[in-house]
DNA sequence: GCCAAAAGTCAACAATCGTTGACAACACAT
DNA sequence: ATGTGTTGTCAACGATTGTTGACTTTTGGC
């Protein structure tokens, strides 16, 4: 790995790490080359700007693998889930999603990128746009009430017990019929 | 009204109108001013700051009615959230936690306000802590989909479906039974 | 050892941020 | 009408942001 690579690599491993996390926004070029022990300038040497950096970030961040079927799925995604230390510093998708689905800048590409790999592998081991939907909701709810608040301090909950509701909440997504 | 309190006013319902839906830290005063039709410099003469004008957008934002049992809270949820037009420029409070209780600046205060107030509403209406947890996962999971995701022009869903989808998870969260 | 290409360093830039203080315009009681 | 306190305006500040260009250092083939 030539000298270049490893710093290519140093700034998107701790660009993911920040702007994931905090949020594009809210991390700025400064940060992230000084957590990666790099010089600011390289980032728009190496990614062309900012943009640039947070869209290195995304390729191939939806990998979702293929699972048989709805069983397959829940399994998949308690394992993903509980099997992360809470207060690990490498962030997920979930975080990736939380903090900057929403930002007017990255946004769009974030959204766009995980319809376009994500909710389609969702899909199609639900066999169900609406039903994928709501499974979608119930992970990103639990996610972002474990993240934000119940597990801030302020209501913290253990584990199992996270393991358990987190189950049920899939669950009751996949056994969503709609109304006639 | 005197017209200092006309323009406190002003600038405190274009901040909740602004800081809410963008974000706290994606907001500008100078952007909170110009909506108001305000200078900026009265945002630090009347609420002393940036921060001043935000924590005053919270005070009795989290009042929730009081409701008689877990069917009553589902019927006011629906109706809270499908009765309130879907591209309406006012902010719920819904924006405000998505937006702003990540934030690391305002993040403890919004998840502070939103503790003392309206989980503990739920808490009594559903009697069981576990539950109300699961009950705002639903909420926020629900939202968040439907705001960042679904409904943002990727996969449009028409709002008889949401309300059919609300109800189930909302139920399912109540529905939670804590295993032995 | 030499030299060109690669890689990194540094200072400065224009822009924008929140904040401040001096000043002008106004309202209103005396 | 006068003077006082309220309200609004304006320009500037120091700090921080992303970005750029000139420069130095390092690398690797000849």
């Amino acid at each position: 790995m030539t000298k270049a690579e490893k710093t290519r690599e140093a700034l998107l491993n701790n660009a993911r790490a920040l702007q994931w996390r905090y949020g594009y926004s809210n991390v700025t070029l400064r940060q992230i080359a000084k957590a990666a022990g790099v010089d600011v300038a390289l980032v728009s040497r190496y990614f062309g700007g900012k943009l640039g950096l947070f869209e290195a970030t995304l390729e191939g961040a939806f990998e979702f693998p293929r699972v048989g079927g709805p069983e397959d799925l829940v399994d998949l995604v308690v394992h993903l889930f509980t099997s992360h230390p809470r207060d690990s510093p490498e962030p997920t998708i979930l975080h990736l999603l939380l903090m900057n689905a929403q930002d007017e800048e990255v946004g769009p590409l974030v959204r766009e990128a995980q319809h376009s790999a994500m909710q389609t592998g969702i899909e199609a081991a639900l066999g169900d746009s609406p039903r994928a939907a709501l499974f979608m909701a119930a992970i990103l709810g639990m996610t972002v009430a474990e993240k934000s608040m119940f597990l801030s301090g302020i209501a913290p909950c253990e584990s199992p017990v996270y393991e358990a509701q987190l189950r049920h909440m899939l669950n009751a997504a996949i056994s969503y019929k709609a109304p006639t």
